[in-house]
RNA sequence: GGGCCGGUCGUCCAGUGGUCAGGACGCCACCCUUACACGGUGGAUGUCAGCGGUUCGAAUCCGCUCCGGCCCACCA
């Protein structure tokens, strides 16, 4: 059936996508292999971004991909409503903190919020054509996920109480980041850092025997209250003769020691310097550690100072800063005030600067859990491989045990309960979803003492407590286990590099404790999309490019494409600009238009015929990008196989091969015999249908749509094509070259291409095709072969 | 300070030892040749960041340097 429109429309889309939405469900009871895929949940809170839209269409790839070599796919959607962020969109849009209503009233201003804001960005994903296994929200094997929901929750519940009776969970008081601005201990991985200015204040201290002052340097004396040590390096004369001697804190009168320690900096401040026991920065909070000082507190959890700093107590710590600043003034005591840029430890969501309080939280055991999970990396394949290190400096860099508490509420609670009486912990069994804030415990009394009385674990967990079992949630680890043994472990795990040291740390190492085993066959890596310029999208910057402006504008295939062809986003950025998008279009129009005229023949035999030596040769040309397709697609490498393919089919198929066989195919003259113009036809539809099912993981739109109208198959239900076996020795750099001379010499003349010509010798090569050669450049006379090369080649017009 | 990625035509990217270094977008010229002017044919444009080394041969391998981007560790 010939294609009755002129060319590709991102019209066409709309029918195909809605097509798909449910085209493409699990089932458990599959005989097939399972190729299954963790997604990235993303944020509910904000629209999906251009690196969603191309990292998502990339897995799509896959899973197409996968479908067509005879796997069954998982291939989940979730979202992610967990944590802070949701609750700060409450906070703001009701124009209150979270400690200031009833939790039950909170966590439904929350729930108001993720209702007006998740169906949207799903939107942008059908639009693009992701061939997910449902869209609709449930409980069953493939269905969209919320991470917020009770199911979900009870999994995590569950995880943690296992690890908790495997003993890998403790609470310990310790100094912890605690961000001022979110009110809750955060990990590690959530701090950043920033460029900020300060003073850096030179205080004179009195040393107890000599009598003599030194001067240290401090951007933090609000803390001298708590000063446990100075510190200078063993190497600084300045300094040697201080070891062991005392040191007479200013305005406290508190004495401490003075001692030589390599991490005192020669040449920075005065080479000597203050350790406060409330700890200024991670680095102090470390040296503590290693010293065995034990933590004191001076800053309370509400920020503000608390009464062992004397008179700033109630101050925050800047005013205490301003104020002990006058004070050393009056004293005397304070040298000079330098102005520094120094970088302080900031919360990566809202943006406050850390303190360091001593709190009693729970911890996950991760450090002894380290070379294990260097085990696991190291038996995990990469893609691209060199991503890997990114996971590897991580490990390295882990030095103390993970904080799962946190002070906040729209997030999965800690299942606990603690008696009254006498502390001990109730834990619930698993497999329901525990509020302790709102429920009672699971049992009537204590089994220790027997008490009644029970106080509620009001903390929750760290979001990526949730986050880092999805591979467990989605192949139903606790209510399928005999489907889970069978499905475990996912086979992919795609995922952004800035969340390596997090989702990927923490799903190795969790999933590890419960499973004992490696939660991935694979995984995929991907940089980011910076705009044509080369920098990052931000809001603030306005660079933004949203993808639902680009499917509007360009249509979702011609994205899709511009993803494949654009770079490899594995290997690192990738710039995005519509200009380039919109070139990638040019493509579509020229496989439209290739289908088109192929299309208007009538249609080929359905046995194979026997073909004349051009058409081998296409098809030998055609083996070669399918032989790199299934090579490459396997290691997800799509940039590579796709180019080549849209070069065979534009530079030559479509202008050499068609045009040399035009004649043929259309046979007016009768100048080919039916058999040898069957074998035309016949090969022009197998290169097309071939390329096309070749084509369809990356443009499922434009090759399902000309399947369909060409001959009524769905190339999505059809094989990925196999590498044949035909052999050709014609040369494909002689053919086109030898088109090419030809077709310049009639230019050359200003004559039409159908200019008639003589010409006298060819490459003997060129013997076997001669029929479709003559016809094609319109050659006339006689034409003798020897061995000469194409740029030899004399051409005379006729005329 | 450590790590990772990158530095190839005006621009964006391929190319990881072997003939004149490819493509896309853009640019120039000519052409509406009955699938396609979102096309065709042809053309211009590059000391492949720099220096040194390995090799018969290097954009490609090794070393150093410089420049970008990101991550980590950082300085009281």
């Amino acid at each position: 059936m010939p294609l009755n429109e002129k060319r590709w429309d991102k019209a066409f889309e709309e029918p195909l996508y809605k097509g798909w939405r449910n085209k493409y469900p699990f089932d458990e009871k599959t005989t097939l292999p399972i190729y299954s895929i963790d997604t990235p949940p993303p944020y509910v809170n904000s629209p999906i971004h251009i690196g969603h839209a191309v990292t998502y269409a990339m897995m799509d790839f896959f899973a197409r991909f996968k479908r067509m070599t005879g796997h069954h796919v998982l291939f989940p959607l979730g979202l992610d409503r967990n944590g802070l962020p949701i609750e700060m969109a409450a906070e703001k849009k009701f124009n209150m903190g979270a400690n200031e209503v009833p939790r039950k009233k909170f966590v439904q201003m929350c729930n108001q919020v993720l209702e007006e804001s998740s169906e949207e960005s799903i939107d942008s994903f059908a639009k693009l054509g992701i061939s997910f296994s449902s869209w609709s929200f449930g409980t069953k094997l493939g269905d969209a996920y919320y991470t917020d929901s009770d199911t979900y929750r009870a999994l995590t519940q569950a995880t943690f109480i296992d690890l908790w009776n495997k003993g890998l969970v403790y609470e310990e008081k310790r100094l912890n980041n605690f961000c001022p601005g979110c009110q809750t201990t955060i990990a590690d991985s959530e701090i950043e850092r920033k460029e900020k200015d300060a003073f850096f204040n030179h205080v004179k201290v009195r040393v107890k025997e000599t009598g003599e002052d030194v001067v240290i340097a401090t951007t933090r004396p609000e803390l001298l209250s708590t000063n446990a040590i100075l510190i200078f390096n063993p190497t600084d004369k300045r300094y040697r003769h201080l070891d062991g001697k005392t040191a007479i804190t200013p305005i406290y009168g508190h004495e401490v020691p003075i001692v030589a320690d390599r991490e005192a900096a020669k040449d920075f401040g005065t080479g000597i310097a203050y350790m406060s026991a409330s700890a200024g920065d991670q680095d102090a909070v470390r040296f503590l550690r290693k010293r065995n000082i034990k933590a004191v507190q001076s800053v309370g959890e509400d920020g503000k100072m608390l009464p062992i700093t004397g008179s700033l107590e109630g101050l925050t710590t800047k005013q205490a800063r301003a104020k002990i600043i006058e004070l050393l003034k009056e004293q005397g005591l304070l040298v000079k005030q330098e102005k520094i840029r120094h970088s302080v430890p900031i919360c990566e969501r809202s943006k406050h600067e850390i303190e360091f309080i001593a709190m009693k939280e729970y911890y996950l055991k991760q450090v002894e859990f380290k070379n294990t999970i260097k085990k696991l990396s190291k038996a995990t394949p990469f893609y691209a491989p060199h991503s890997k290190q990114i996971l590897n400096d991580w490990i390295d860099s882990v030095t103390m045990d993970w904080a799962i508490s946190r002070r906040r509420v729209y997030a999965t609670e800690i299942p606990l309960w603690y008696c009254k009486a006498c502390s001990t912990s109730i834990v619930p069994p698993p497999g329901k979803y525990y509020r302790p804030w709102a429920e009672d415990p699971p049992v009537k009394a204590c089994p220790k003492c027997k008490g009644k009385e029970f106080e509620p674990e009001m903390r929750v967990f760290d979001t990526w407590f949730d986050s880092s079992v999805s591979p467990l949630y989605i192949l139903h680890y606790t209510d399928k286990p005999t489907f889970f043994k069978k499905a475990y472990p996912v086979s992919l795990r795609p995922q952004g590099k800035e969340i390596v040291r997090t989702w990927l740390f923490y799903s190795l190492l969790r999933c590890y404790q419960l499973t004992d085993q490696l939660p991935f066959d694979g995984v995929w890596i991907n940089y980011h999309i910076l705009d044509e310029n080369g920098k990052k999208m931000s809001k603030s910057v306005g660079n933004v490019i949203d993808p639902h402006d680009i499917i509007k504008q360009y249509g979702a295939e011609v994205f899709r494409l511009w993803i494949a062809t654009e770079g490899n986003i594995t290997e690192g950025d990738l710039r995005c600009s519509s200009e380039r998008i919109a070139g990638a279009g040019k493509f579509l129009t020229k496989l439209w238009n290739i289908a088109r005229f192929i299309s208007m023949f009538p249609d080929p035999p359905t046995k194979k015929p026997a073909l004349l030596d051009i058409d081998t040769w296409i098809l030998t040309e055609l083996d070669k990008r399918i032989a790199e397709a299934n090579k490459e697609f396997l290691n997800y490498n799509f940039h590579q196989p796709i180019m080549s393919l849209r070069e065979f089919m534009w530079n030559i198929f479509a202008d050499h091969y068609i045009e040399l066989v035009k004649s043929r195919a259309y046979n007016k003259e009768g100048t080919f015999s039916k058999k040898e113009q069957e074998a035309a036809l016949y090969t022009l539809n197998h290169v097309l249908d071939t390329a096309l099912t070749a084509f369809a993981p990356v443009l499922p739109f434009i090759t399902a749509k000309i399947m369909k109208d060409r001959c009524g198959k769905d190339v999505h239900e059809e094989p990925f094509p196999k590498q044949g076996t035909t052999q050709s020795t014609l040369s494909t750099v002689l053919l086109t070259t030898l088109d090419s001379v030809i077709w310049q010499a009639k230019k050359q003349a200003g004559k039409s291409l159908r200019t008639p010509v003589t010409i006298k010798e060819l490459p003997q090569e060129i013997k076997p095709i001669e029929a479709d050669f003559r016809a094609a450049h319109s050659i006339e006379g006689e034409i003798r072969y020897k061995k000469m090369k194409p740029e030899d080649v004399v051409i005379s017009l006729s005329h």
